[in-house]
DNA sequence: TGACAAAATGAGCTTAACTCATTATTACTG
DNA sequence: CAGTAATAATGAGTTAAGCTCATTTTGTCA
């Protein structure tokens, strides 16, 4: 409870004392401690998972007492939870910035998986942290971590809706299918690139390419299109050619 | 070790003593309380899920001693494998049998879609157990539990190189990119659907319908039967101008 | 420099997984 | 049917990891 109100004010950047000002050498060197700790856990999490993590070894890594950690974490599950935290900023920063700099649909869809894929292979003993935390429960829905996840799903949906404003991706109602079939996909797939080692950049691109294309092909204007015009044409001359013939035909009296 | 042993006997049937034969009774009470430990597991692992479940809770649940629990399995992980292996094969067998009645191959697999999300939905709590185990480690491959999620995951398999046989869906050679997608997605699906409670049942049937399609959609049969026969009417007319021309040319003299 | 607040410490508490010496049960035999 | 050896079960005790808190150290003022 203590650690709780110590935490919630080394994170946010309220007055922590009257005076103020000259402060900040004090405050930075406390936040430079929060971020060693967190950086040790981070690695501890990395190479040993969250399971095997001992928080005597983060706290010798971080050059810390272990009584320390609970001034900046009220338990292991919230040092987890801020890892987690900082895991989803990067990748939301990064899938932002990629889709920014990109004005296809598919290209954007393209990114975002293989983004998705590299930063998920890189720290997927992070990502194992989100299987800990109770997603049915109530309180989820609310929870900052329910909300990060939000914030970086949405950057997903935004592309694909664009897309669909622009006829580039058929319309639907439900989102959510594309988007869960897109994670789900990645997510599995994070697996099976890593189960069978050989050729894991191939298979990235593959998978990237093929979840893209997935969700552009179902009116992708291109392929569609050609077809169209293609049966189009030769309709409009079989019509024409049908007439002639009725004609002729009418004129030689015979079929 | 011991216990490790013990486990090992108590599961395999192997002639525990030299005489055999009336030993039926008490093997039979011996697997009796395997059952019941592996079942009190199985239900609080379902209730308050794994971290907070506790061995003496299973214990009092299961009406025998803390230390019993470790005559029949070596530790907590070595229970929860069980348990988890005990869903695997209920959730083959069912995907088995499912598949069996039906005979075309998207009813097969919306059945299986269902069938999986049904499951998963209902023993989430089960699947978490997963998350656990190191799949990334070479131990993994040649795990009894990798052979279980084969052994599941092949019943998709073999639906999907029938289809391919049969033609209703586009050749590959890159399965496991259809089924990390199918797999992925009613897992991330799952969740959605969880996380809104509101018709549900709906979701599901949509969510199967959905990735049913999308394996099928490709190259389904209905579409380009319907192209055919577009191009055969264009054909007959084609003929009956190459007739009619022939005529007017007879006539005119010309060409 | 003294005093006060903020920060840090680590010995000790608590709890849960796991062990093992002891006891109880069962099946077989003379 | 009593004796006995093998098998099964027990729960007090050990270990270890998360966590607490009385005490000490550090930093910043007047």
């Amino acid at each position: 409870m203590t650690a709780a109100k110590k935490q919630a004010k080394s994170k946010a950047g309220n007055g922590v004392t009257a005076p103020g000002v000259r402060t900040a050498t004090r405050r930075a060197r406390v936040e430079s401690k929060e971020d060693a700790i967190v950086k040790a856990a981070y690695q501890m999490f990395i190479d040993v998972g969250f399971a095997k993590t001992t928080m005597s070894e983060i706290a010798k890594k971080a050059g810390v007492a272990e009584g320390t950690l609970y001034l900046y974490f009220s338990n292991k599950d919230a040092l987890a939870h801020t890892v987690l935290a900082d895991f989803y900023e990067r990748l939301t920063l990064g899938a932002k910035k990629g889709v920014a700099k990109l004005g296809n649909t598919e290209e954007r869809l393209v990114f975002l998986a293989r983004h998705h894929l590299k930063n998920i292979i890189k720290e997927r003993r992070i990502l194992e942290l989100l299987s800990m935390t109770d997603r049915d429960s109530e309180i989820y829905r609310g929870s900052e971590l329910y909300k990060m996840n939000r914030a970086y799903v949405s950057v997903f949906d935004d592309v694909v809706r664009e897309g669909m404003w622009r006829g580039e991706i058929k319309k639907t109602d439900e989102l959510w299918l594309l988007r869960d079939t897109f994670f789900g996909a990645l997510e599995y797939g994070m697996r099976t690139i890593m189960l069978k080692r050989r050729g894991a950049e191939q298979r990235v691109n593959q998978l990237a390419q093929t979840l893209a294309e997935m969700l552009i092909q179902n009116t992708k204007p291109a392929g569609a299109t050609e077809n169209q015009t293609s049966l189009q044409n030769l309709e409009k001359t079989a019509r024409r050619f049908e007439k002639a013939a009725t004609r002729l035909e009418r004129i030689t009296g015979q079929m």
